[in-house]
Formats: C-alpha cells, sequence, structure tokens
RNA sequence: GGCCCGUUCGUCUAGUGGUUAGGACUCCAGGUUUUCAUCCUGGCAACAGGAGUUCGAUUCUCCUACGGGCUACCA
C-alpha cells in the first residue's frame, strides 16, 4: 500500500436509498467492514439520503435490516445526511465568501441550448465571472439560482488510488459543477466531502462508479481547506450476462438472498472471493478468518461476474458443517409451520440425512417433503424407467419381508435386504429404485434404510402399497 | 463525442522476463456408495490482437480491438 496510515482508520458505507441494497452495494460494505476490522477501525453508515425525490423510508429500514442481516453493525450512530443541511450551509458561506463558489441564474433550458450550441458537455462559466452588481440584480429580481464550484481552468488533479494506483486528470476536464440546486439543497459530491471530512474518515472504499467523481470532490476539499482522505475505488460486480447487476438478474437484493433460504456466512464468503483472494487457495473462510486476511491491495482492478453456481457450491459447503440444530431454528424462522407434525428429533434427522444434498435452507426444506407428507406424485419418467412386469410382485414380497421384521433400524433393514436380493436373484436398482419411487416419488433421496427407518415401517409399507395400488387403478 | 479504467480456462482467480501457465466452480469420464447425494481419481478448457524492447515475453512499452465507468439541478 501507499503511503496510507493504518492507525486510526475510519470508513464509512454510504448507500443511498433509492433502491432495495443489493449484491454490489453489500460488497461494497463488506470491504469497508473488512478493513476496518482488520485495522482495528471504525466501521461506520451513512445514509445518503439528498435526493428527496427517489428516497424512500422503506429502502432506508431495508438497508439497516441487510446490513443487520449481514453482521455488519456500525460502531457509531448513523448518520443522515438529510438531517445536516445546517452543516452544509456553513461550508457553503464559507465557499461564497471566500469566492470559490459562485451564484448561477442559467435556467435548465438555457443550459440545454448552450450545450447543444457548443457541441459540449460542459457548463460553459457563463457566470463565472459577473459583477457582484449582476448578480444582487438577479437576487433581487428573485430569480433562481444554483450554486457552482469555481474550479481550476490549468493544471491537474491526481490522487493515488489504493487500488488502481495513481489517477489523473487535467483541471480542463472539469467544469463549474453544480453544489447546490435551484432549491437550495446539496448535490452528493458536496455533502459527501463535508461528511467525510466532520466524520473523519480516513479511507473512502467505494465502487469504481465514483472513480470519476474522485477528482471533483478533491477539488472541493481544496476549496475547503480540507485534507483529503485515502480512496479505494472497488471493481464492480456483474450479473451473469456480463452487464452490471441489476433488478433484471432477479435476485440481486441482498433481502431476496435471505428469503431464497441462503445464509450471511456464505454469501459473505462468496461476495469476499469476488475480485480478492486471501493469496492461498484457501476458500471456506468465516468472517472473522476473513478479516485476519484481508488485504486491501490484493483487490482485483476487473469487475468480476457473480456465479450463482459457485455461490451454490460454498452454500452447500457452509451447509455440510452446519448443526442441524441451527438449521432448524433458521428454517423455523422463515416457516413456523415446517414439520410441526413431528418431534424435533425426526426433523432435526430429516436435517442430517438432507444437508449434504442441498444448497440452500430452502432446499432442505422444499426436499424434504416427502418426510413428513405421503408423496402426492411420482415422477412420471422415472416411474417409466423403473415400472417393470415383475415390479408388482416384486414389491409385494418386499412388504411381505419388512412386515415380519422385527429390529427396525438401518442396518437391520439392510441386512434384510441384501439376503432377500442374494436368495430371490433380483438385482439391487431392480428392487430399489421402484421401493424409492414409492417412498420419495422420486429417484433421488438419501439412503434407502435410513429414510425407511426414520419414516418407520408400517409408513413405509404403507407408501409401498399405495404406490401398487396405483399402478393397478390406470 | 470527450475523459478515466480494465482485459489469464465458460466463471472466480494464482503466477513469472525462461513454468508442462497452477487452483476453485461448472461440465464430462471413472471409482466408492449394490440407489441418490456426499466423497475420491482423472479429463476438457485461458495469457484479446499487433508492433516494439529483449537471447527470450503471458509478464515491460506503445497501438488497436473489445468491455466498463463518468460526462445530471442522481447518488
Amino acid at each position: 500500500m501507499k503511503v496510507s496510515q493504518l492507525n486510526n482508520v475510519r470508513v464509512r458505507f454510504a448507500p443511498s436509498p433509492t433502491g432495495e441494497l443489493h449484491l454490489g452495494s453489500a460488497r461494497t460494505a463488506l470491504f469497508n467492514y473488512l478493513f476496518a476490522k482488520n485495522n482495528q477501525g471504525k466501521f461506520l453508515l451513512r445514509i445518503e439520503d439528498t435526493d428527496t425525490e427517489r428516497s424512500k423510508k422503506e429502502h432506508i429500514d431495508q438497508a439497516i435490516n441487510s446490513l443487520n442481516w449481514l453482521g455488519f453493525k456500525p460502531d457509531e450512530e448513523i448518520v443522515f445526511q438529510s438531517h445536516r443541511s445546517k452543516i452544509y450551509k456553513k461550508y457553503l458561506n464559507h465557499l461564497l465568501a471566500s469566492g470559490k463558489a459562485y451564484r448561477c441564474f442559467a435556467s435548465k433550458q438555457e443550459l440545454q441550448s448552450i450545450r447543444e450550441e457548443t457541441n459540449s458537455f460542459q457548463y460553459n462559466g457563463l457566470w463565472r465571472n459577473r459583477s457582484d452588481e449582476e448578480i444582487d440584480e438577479q437576487i433581487k429580481l428573485g430569480s433562481s439560482f444554483t450554486i457552482r464550484l469555481k474550479t481550476p481552468n490549468e493544471g491537474y488533479t491526481a490522487f493515488d488510488d489504493l487500488i488502481y494506483g495513481e489517477i489523473k486528470v487535467s483541471n480542463s476536464e472539469i467544469d463549474d459543477f453544480i453544489i447546490i440546486r435551484s432549491d437550495g439543497s446539496p448535490v452528493y459530491n458536496f455533502t459527501n466531502v463535508i461528511d467525510d471530512h466532520e466524520m473523519s474518515i480516513s479511507h473512502v472504499i467505494r465502487g469504481e462508479d465514483h472513480t470519476s467523481n474522485t477528482p471533483k470532490q478533491l477539488l472541493i476539499y481544496q476549496a475547503l481547506g480540507f485534507d483529503s482522505p485515502f480512496f479505494a475505488h472497488l471493481p464492480m460486480i456483474l450479473g451473469e450476462d456480463k452487464k452490471k447487476l441489476s433488478k433484471r438478474h432477479g435476485a440481486e437484493s441482498v433481502e431476496s438472498y435471505r428469503d431464497k433460504g441462503f445464509q450471511s456466512a456464505p454469501l459473505i464468503n462468496y461476495l469476499a472471493l469476488l475480485g480478492w483472494n486471501p493469496g492461498t487457495n484457501e476458500e471456506i473462510m468465516d468472517l472473522t478468518e476473513l478479516i485476519s486476511k484481508y488485504d486491501l491491495r490484493k483487490v482485483q482492478k476487473k469487475s468480476a461476474v457473480f456465479d450463482s453456481k459457485k455461490f451454490s457450491w460454498v452454500s452447500s459447503q457452509y451447509l455440510l458443517k452446519q448443526d442441524p440444530n441451527s438449521i432448524l431454528k433458521i428454517i423455523r424462522s422463515l416457516d413456523s409451520n415446517w414439520g410441526v407434525n413431528k418431534e424435533d428429533n425426526f426433523c432435526l434427522k430429516v436435517i442430517e440425512l438432507m444437508k449434504p444434498r442441498s444448497d440452500s435452507i430452502q432446499d432442505i426444506m422444499i426436499k424434504s417433503h416427502y418426510f413428513y407428507d405421503i408423496p402426492n406424485r411420482y415422477e412420471p419418467n422415472d416411474h417409466k424407467k423403473v415400472w417393470k412386469d415383475n415390479t408388482e410382485a416384486i414389491l409385494k414380497d418386499i412388504i411381505v419381508l419388512y412386515e415380519s421384521s422385527e429390529i427396525q433400524n438401518s442396518q437391520n433393514l439392510e441386512k434384510l435386504f441384501k439376503s432377500f436380493i442374494q436368495t430371490t436373484g433380483f438385482g439391487s436398482g431392480q428392487v430399489m429404485k421402484p421401493m424409492r419411487l414409492a417412498l420419495c416419488g422420486s429417484l433421488t433421496g438419501p439412503s434407502l434404510f435410513e429414510l425407511m427407518e426414520l419414516l418407520g415401517i408400517e409408513e413405509s409399507i404403507k407408501r409401498i402399497s399405495l404406490y401398487i395400488n396405483k399402478n393397478r387403478n390406470e
């Protein structure tokens, strides 16, 4: 890392509540959090709600909930920009008084036509050097105005991005941009600088889409006489179509992942791996490990595609190691009725059997329906594959076999099964597959004998008979 | 259009002025499980293109192409 100091680290995550908190923002929050904690620093939250049109209370709540779910607790009180207009006003007056900002009375239409005439996107400085009289006159007339920063025309503005290295822009590229709207409200670039200063932010870690804002903000820092923080811009996260992650991709919000039954730990783990790695081949790491291994310098410069297959794999790795009790708790938080017609012990065994075959909590819930209910249909393709002329006879033999069985644990059930195969000479698949279809309704599922042990012999036999009858009636 | 940034298997990535360019996910093939999944083994698969520097470039430089961001009285 460049000269960035690593004592007294203070970072902030600063979402604007104009939509749901999506994966890209979540990763920005995560990288801020990891960096802060890795350096014994503070992680702060600031809600950038200066756009009164688009900012919504529900989005604020949603963002806070999402952050909470992810486990990123702000170390200080949340700062709301909408409550800070006095502070912005104070600094604005400094700028106005020192001549570093000026009022611009050009209307939107006027600006539009100038743009078309000059064929340039830049403001041409129309009100940059007007006399006090001229401006006073407009004020008396009650004309509405914006306030623009008087930016230098020469030289360049540069900064050392902690990830991208030096970024240098000629000042001639930066026009006198608006810092206060005609309704008197401050814009993002202005509030952002003031708040980062007021909050003593040491490192600004944010999305790459802000890279080109940075020189503008640096100019504000200069005008205000503030020291600027260090900057680190994070590459974007893309959808599988390599387009910027957005609503189109379906599940892009943090909440939608939670609602789909994914857990925060694997999400965090996967997100951390998007554009960063610890320098080893290790991939499954919990928050504590991530914090200790995190290094901003190893963050990738290029944007990364969110691969839902790999995320599923990460998620399944967590499930594999997870205690069934904690899984049951989460399931019940998603659906308080899940499995309540059975004992908790039964449910825990179901979870034990299903978790190595699932990639999310919801996946377990969906796949395990047959532990609780008789299958209401048999996969037609599976049925076709399995049902042969002698299947009915075989299943009847199986019923007889198990009806007389005394010890009903899986080992014994398996032993009986093996001897049955041996004496009759049937292939195991020939017998097992229809049995499984009868019990589960499909050909995938846990070990047949553990399944029967859990279901109980009586229930298992009942299901096999039902399956036989169903075929007879067709 | 202008400015800024990026480009290693399909995806996430490791890596070096001389490597059989490594790993993970996916996919495929075997094995274990007399079913399914897990698991194990193996396989497919990449340095965007062109110049230059160099004894030698994936690695350094330049150009091109492609991709992304910004260019708002959004953030």
